[in-house]
DNA sequence: ATCGTCTATCGTAGATTTACGATTAAACTA
DNA sequence: TAGTTTAATCGTAAATCTACGATAGACGAT
């Protein structure tokens, strides 16, 4: 059992969970507000501020780098995290949407 | 290993986490959009809607109840469910927050 | 009281997530 | 070139999630 059935589901109730689920964990949340503060955005920054070990943070960022919502670039040695806006935008967009659609329900 | 640190992070990054968990699956997503549609929100008419189990739907239910996003009260035999406004609310304060919080990096 | 309906819970199997040490790969430095 | 630093990936263990059948409990109807 337990074969995933989430994409029996519409096309825009999978995009939404999806941004959900990148957000779904304090480090990755935390992330993004470092992210958010930091004008430099290097990795080894962003290991610092979390209390987890690197190669734990390294898997972090690429789940949210997968889903869309930061973006990475090679500087020599390390690699500048940013947020990436149209990503970003795009979740912002989906799950406002949801939540101003189910604000309507019960009065 | 794998014991969780979750809990070593900020009271509002746990929080944003949570709503957004909740909001992991399509399956949750489509409840509640199916909520904000109907008028009656009976368990039952939910299953129906979508494609799984009862049981399946049944701890879906559960979990966005956990949370605060929904809120379910016995109507005779049946469990008329409803979107709990103040939970809704919440949630999209803490999880907008994040997204304009974020849209400020990177100029 | 018994039966049928409706939903929650239990038990469980399989999949996925979380976490980290160890290793690898790339790039700079001496 | 050899050594150091930085970050990704591999392998793996434990925890959690997803899904469902079976069962239980509550309620209304007969």
């Amino acid at each position: 059992m337990a074969q995933t059935k989430a994409d029996l589901f519409q096309e825009d109730e999978i995009m939404c969970a999806s941004y959900a689920k990148a957000l779904s964990h304090p480090a990755r949340v935390a992330i993004l507000k470092v992210l958010a503060q930091r004008k430099s955005c290097v990795c080894g920054d962003i290991v610092e501020e979390l209390p987890l070990a690197q190669a734990t943070v390294s898997q972090h960022l690429k789940e949210l780098k997968e889903v869309g919502l930061i973006q990475g670039t090679i500087d020599g040695p390390s690699v500048c995290y940013c947020i990436n806006p149209e990503g970003l935008q795009r979740a912002q967009k989906l799950l406002s949407g949801l939540f101003t659609a189910a604000a309507k329900c019960c009065g």
